[in-house]
DNA sequence: CCAAAAACATACTAATTAGTATGTTTTTTA
DNA sequence: TAAAAAACATACTAATTAGTATGTTTTTGG
């Protein structure tokens, strides 16, 4: 890896953490290079201004880990109830590149971001879509094994499990406990079974 | 009303409505006072500090208007079933309060103040455990009503229930659609069909 | 090895920010 | 109605912000 890209990927891995724990808004420049110990010279080299970096996050940083660990496992082929369950639980509680305390990276950039950048608002919405299709995906293919019932509404399905991830992010955050996202589990258990 | 008491209102509302339509730290002091047009020395007569703005207007806004959408329909002691669908339908398309591209004022102020507020995070929590207990206690009197079936767990299904709205918002905002709020409602009246 | 480009460093600017100091006006109360 | 307190107005400050101007150093390709 070439000197130029260690930096580059330095700046972007540290002002992620920065961001995801304290906001993007929160989180100036001078406190990355702060961090970094990169200067202002460098980084205005790498990106054209702070919002061009936050872009670059999303695509650079988020979306590899996002498909690794929400898309990746849904696209195994076996029983969505199974399937589904088991990602919920990957990326709620065992994850340790995603904290109960700071909530969801992408949740976090919506909301801050949505009201004022929509190439954020595009980037997201991208990653939004891309799980969306991966969860309808794997439940059309678990109607075919039999393992769901042919009336399930996929789309309607997939929209509901993806509230139901966003909301429990929020709670989370909120109550800084763990605890909600076990109570939360169970009853996805037993919605999910509710789809045989 | 005294005027003192009205220039209080007029500066908590129309502070509300900038933070609702682009956040809390993107809204300055100046820009309140211009759409306002109070001065800065009532302003600070009247909240110490930003902060003690923010949450009067949790207090004295957000909690009044929510205790009235959010709680009191779900008291009024019929079908759980039929009652927490038709709240979620009245917040997500009817109230116009609500709006689809600024997502819910609560989960905004979570998302936005969480990391660096506590006083914030303990107004929203009280809001949030309020509704929960609020669709405990409809789910329980289900029960007795025989409209739910006795090995519900009313805590988990309130959790899940929430999670889908703060969820759902979360999408909408995203999508800047309501589209996404109707086929949560298709599924979500699914959902609660298997509680009975 | 040496020019040219890439990569980085330093010092600055102009705008915006929350908050304060010090007033004046309005309302209340005795 | 006059003194006192409440309510509001104006001008300022000190800190922070993203971004720029102008350099120097490092790397690379012929």
């Amino acid at each position: 890896m070439k000197k130029a890209a260690i930096t580059r990927l330095n700046i972007l891995q540290k002002a992620f953490e920065l961001i995801y724990s304290k906001g993007y808004l929160t989180t100036s420049i001078d406190e990355i290079l702060a961090t970094t110990h990169v200067t202002k010279g460098a980084f205005y080299y790498h990106f054209k201004n702070k919002d061009e970096m936050g872009i670059a996050i999303i695509n650079e940083l988020l979306k590899p880990t996002f498909e690794a660990t929400f898309l990746k496992p849904l696209a195994s082929g076996g029983d969505p109830v199974q399937i589904i369950y088991d990602m919920m639980q990957e990326i709620l509680m065992d994850n340790e590149f995603l904290k109960v305390e700071y909530g969801c990276p992408a949740a976090n950039f919506t909301q801050e971001m949505a009201p004022w950048n929509t190439d954020f608002t595009k980037a997201l919405n991208d990653l939004s879509a891309a799980w969306k299709d991966a969860i309808i995906a794997c439940i059309e293919n678990g109607k075919k094994d039999k393992n769901i019932r042919p009336d399930v509404k996929a789309d309607q399905v997939a929209i509901f499990i993806m509230s139901g991830y966003w909301g429990i992010r929020n709670i989370g955050k909120l109550s800084n406990s763990k605890t909600v996202y076990l109570v939360f589990l169970k009853q996805l258990k037993e919605y999910l079974q509710t789809l045989r």
